[in-house]
DNA sequence: CACCAGACCTGTCCGC
DNA sequence: TGCGGACAGGTCTGGT
């Protein structure tokens, strides 16, 4: 479900209900999505607590306590995190149930449960490999061209797989690396060193559109996702890639396209991203 | 190290 | 209406 511009969207929605509230118990209803520290240790490092602040990395959602525990969330394909006054309904497919102060609730929903939860010391944030990795995000100062230049140059790996890997960029997903190729002309099938340096600019600011606009439009629903508060996003509305095979591309006209790439379904031009450069 | 299939799960959609 | 298969926004592991 949700790349970086949902995790903002849902840090964003959250924050106003969540901050400087206490946590007074959590109820536990599938704890195997609970990855450290074992399910009654987790909830004995939340209850009592108040939460300060929320950040995100990547594509990792942290809830900072004022015992300076970070309660870490990553929704995977369709974990939701929604904020709930006292008296609303659950939803369906609650896993995990903060319950707030004065009756009010986070409530942690998820279909496919391949999320994941921990509540961290802060020096044991980094047994999270993917958070420990995660490379520089879009819209960051460490993510320059020269940075892109170097991490693209003689790789061998697909363009497609290598803006996937969270190592090298933090926060993109299928959705948005659609776009970002779109955006710059590159095929997805094109190895990650053939990118020149004349599309390199292109493809830097392509990457920082895509998340910039999506984070604009609340995020991207298809299926799944909605931000903190239960509401869709809009940007599926603005979408030039995913999703659009068949329709005519919105620049040239030509029918859009659908191949498998790495295993993912990837939407792309054929005359706005040839395969030759 | 690159690359792929498979695994983790449930739900939805499409064709027969 | 029912059934089987493909597919879904993400990552991790294990094999070649």
């Amino acid at each position: 479900m949700p790349e970086m511009p949902e995790l903002e969207t849902i840090r964003r929605t959250l924050e106003p209900h969540l901050k400087g509230r206490r946590i007074m118990q959590v109820e536990v209803l599938l704890s195997r999505q609970i990855k450290w520290p074992e399910p009654d240790q987790f909830v004995a490092r939340l209850v009592g607590c108040t939460i300060e602040r929320l950040e995100r990395k990547g594509k990792y959602l942290l809830l900072v306590l004022d015992n300076d525990i970070h309660l870490v969330f990553h929704l995977r394909m369709t974990g939701q995190l929604c904020y709930r006054e006292k008296g609303a309904a659950d939803g369906t497919h609650s896993r995990i149930i903060f319950n707030l102060d004065g009756g009010d609730r986070l409530i942690y929903g998820d279909v496919r449960t391949f999320g994941t939860l921990y509540a961290m010391k802060p020096e044991e944030l980094p047994k999270i490999q993917g958070l420990a990795e995660l490379g520089p995000e879009p819209l960051s100062e460490e993510f320059t061209i020269d940075y892109l230049r170097t991490a693209l140059a003689k790789k061998k790996t697909k363009i497609k797989g290598f803006l996937l890997d969270q190592s090298k960029i933090g926060g993109l997903g299928n959705i948005y690396v659609d776009e970002a190729l779109f955006l710059s002309g590159i095929h997805p099938l094109r190895t990650a060193g053939s990118v020149t340096e004349e599309e390199l600019p292109k493809l830097h600011e392509a990457i920082n559109r895509v998340i910039r606009e999506g984070i604009e439009d609340g995020g991207t629903t298809f299926r799944d996702y909605r931000n903190g508060d239960g509401g869709k996003g809009s940007h599926q509305e603005n979408l030039f890639a995913y999703g659009r095979d068949g329709e005519p591309c919105r620049v040239c006209g030509t029918a859009m396209e659908k191949i498998r790439v790495g295993g993912r379904g990837t939407h792309f031009c054929p005359k706005c991203q040839p395969f030759e450069v």
